[in-house]
DNA sequence: TTTATTTATCGCAAAGATACGATAAAGCAA
DNA sequence: TTGCTTTATCGTATCTTTGCGATAAATAAA
């Protein structure tokens, strides 16, 4: 997961662009969604609410986990996922500083 | 822009993924970083602040433009662009809904 | 018109992401 | 132990992204 020119931005821009890109792919906003709707730990559900190989589905589980942005613990032979708000409050707070609209000035 | 299976996804999670994919290149966070902070709409400023070639960023401007993250529009021969708020407002807005915490429960 | 400036697009090479089946690992039950 | 369940990882094929140089387009100045 590096790009090119990955050194030539700032911390809080790859920061930020590291999140995004977690968030980027339908699946693994579908998994936070059920995550969060669930307001428990799941497992394989998520395969079973997916169209996706268990396979797949443990390599986002992995990137989202790489990103901070869920939490996981073995349980026996099952696993527990569940998000992680700290890193999504984070997220937000670095957003907002970032974008800060002095204005909302548009020109175009 | 597309995957094998983004159909098997709902509406806001393709547009809330589809956003984040705009946002997920710490070059394209840089561009938006800087039209935020010069309030006014610039063209090729954005390569010499960058250390990408014209054609990169040119690339990454469009990539932002078709997300709807920014507007541009042709002044003579220069490109003017600048954020459009209201996107971000919508994606944020997305966001907090699809990720309510009903007591950001944490169990792992 | 010619020339310079600015930006967009094309074509390509290298790198990365996505999805899957097959396999491995780790615990539980019998 | 053997078998079952659950999850993670490996290997691989396909597609996408990234970045650049070269080229094209469009305007302004000379």
């Amino acid at each position: 997961m590096a790009f090119h020119k990955r050194n030539e931005f700032g911390t809080v821009e790859n920061e930020l662009a590291e999140v995004a890109k977690a968030l980027s792919h339908p699946a693994r906003i579908a998994i936070l969604g059920e995550l969060a709707r669930r307001q428990a730990c799941i497992c394989g559900e998520i395969v079973e609410v997916l169209t996706l190989a268990h396979s797949t589905v443990s390599q986002h589980l992995k990137e989202l986990l790489d990103a901070g942005l869920i939490q996981g613990t073995v349980e026996g032979p099952k696993s527990c996922y569940c998000i992680n708000y700290e890193a999504f409050e984070r997220f937000e707070a670095l957003f907002k500083t970032f974008f800060a609209q002095p204005g909302s000035f548009t020109c175009c």
